[in-house]
DNA sequence: GTTAGCATGTAAGGAGTTACATGATTTT
DNA sequence: AAAATCATGTAACTCCTTACATGCTAAC
């Protein structure tokens, strides 16, 4: 019942599904998936593995065949109930999946995520952000010649990036109407070739990061 | 010697330097101008404002001529050492104003700040996000088939913000140049008439909100 | 008459980072 | 021999949000 994150928890499972891991290659391998939009430390990886544990999502299992001395390492998956519990948070499609945060995230993992539920996430995303352009643009006309050409610029600049990533979504959500068009069972994970769609992205993280600077 | 923020602190400190203003309306305009990038509630607010006023930059006065009933409000305005101090960090070029927060706040200023330091800011700033790009380009080619379309697309797109957000800081040191060159004296506060670029920011927030929801 | 906005605050707590502690091993 | 990387953790601390407490006025 422990509350730590969700978004930390759910990448954690994600990554965890793929293959078993110790927290340290779990870490980078989050700020690699996530790393656009996410860091995190061991100082919340950790405490989250105890709670995951403590929950009965994932098993610890000593590495015996220490690969060449170092030291021990820790190795963890997941357990029937953390998959269970990882394909319910993948069902999710509410406004937790819509946030900057949670969106990031559900996408990261959207190659094992149920087509329908793309679709709404993709929507509820969109719509989400489309508010955002509304209240920038409302913003925008009301400050008017009251504030200065810099703030204008940053406030027209912050526009036209929310507008791009609207224009992403809305490539992104016709190329998953095509695909269930052309698709004729209704579908779970199809794993598109290619998707089209590029444009801009939040991306507000601290990156390029050395392990002990 | 409090530390709240810096960033929060900065903000309260131009605001008022213009103008000065009782709690709620500063929150308004806080939201309104950082609104991009960053939101602050009340309760980091008022706690601000108690320390910038044990710090002494900010005095505090009622206003007594209470405009029609409603509860008598606090007008905050800036000391000299206020003043002082608030020209001390529009003159920091350093990091601190490269990083995603710091820079929001320090260009929502730039029409308070000396030309010089400007360019030093948005070269440091371009700079620290070209470190990025190549972070996320080595990321990209590493992965390269070994990751689904879906975290691709994401990488791609996160690749492609950054690489915009450059661009859009190139065009405004280009202008900040040609200003440069076609003044005169070393610059104090030219006030440019347009500040043309118009690219992609990062606008990473939760706007769009009503005051009591 | 009740919802929304104006106005100021506080207490509790969530989410995460930094810095520390510790130690082996590989690279420079 | 120093520095980086591997590896696991904890404690303290920062920073900010939510929810609460309070009460008034304007609009619907």
């Amino acid at each position: 019942m422990a509350k730590r994150s969700d978004v930390l928890q759910f990448a954690v499972l994600g990554l965890l599904h793929e293959t078993p891991l110790h927290g340290y290659e779990l870490r980078k391998r989050l700020n690699a998936t996530l790393g656009a939009f996410r860091a995190f430390s061991y100082g919340s990886l950790y405490p989250c593995l105890k709670e995951l544990l403590a929950g009965g999502f994932i098993s610890e299992q000593a590495e015996l065949p220490v690969p060449t001395g170092k030291r021990s390492r820790i190795v963890y998956q997941l357990t029937a109930e953390g998959k269970e519990h990882f394909a319910t948070l993948l069902d999710e499609s509410g406004p937790s999946a819509w946030d900057d945060e949670g969106f990031g995230v559900h996408f990261a993992f959207f190659g094992r995520t149920d087509a329908q539920t793309r679709l709404r996430i993709l929507e509820g995303r969109r719509s989400r952000l489309e508010e955002r352009v509304d209240g920038f643009r409302a913003a925008l006309t009301r400050s008017r010649e009251r504030v200065d050409s810099y703030t204008l610029a940053l406030h027209q600049h912050g526009l036209e990036s929310v507008e791009r990533e609207v224009r992403w979504l809305s490539e992104l959500i016709d190329d998953e109407r095509r695909l269930r068009e052309s698709t004729d069972d209704p579908g779970n994970v199809p794993g598109p070739r290619t998707v089209p769609g590029q444009t801009s992205h939040t991306g507000t993280t601290q990156n390029t990061e050395k392990e002990h600077p």
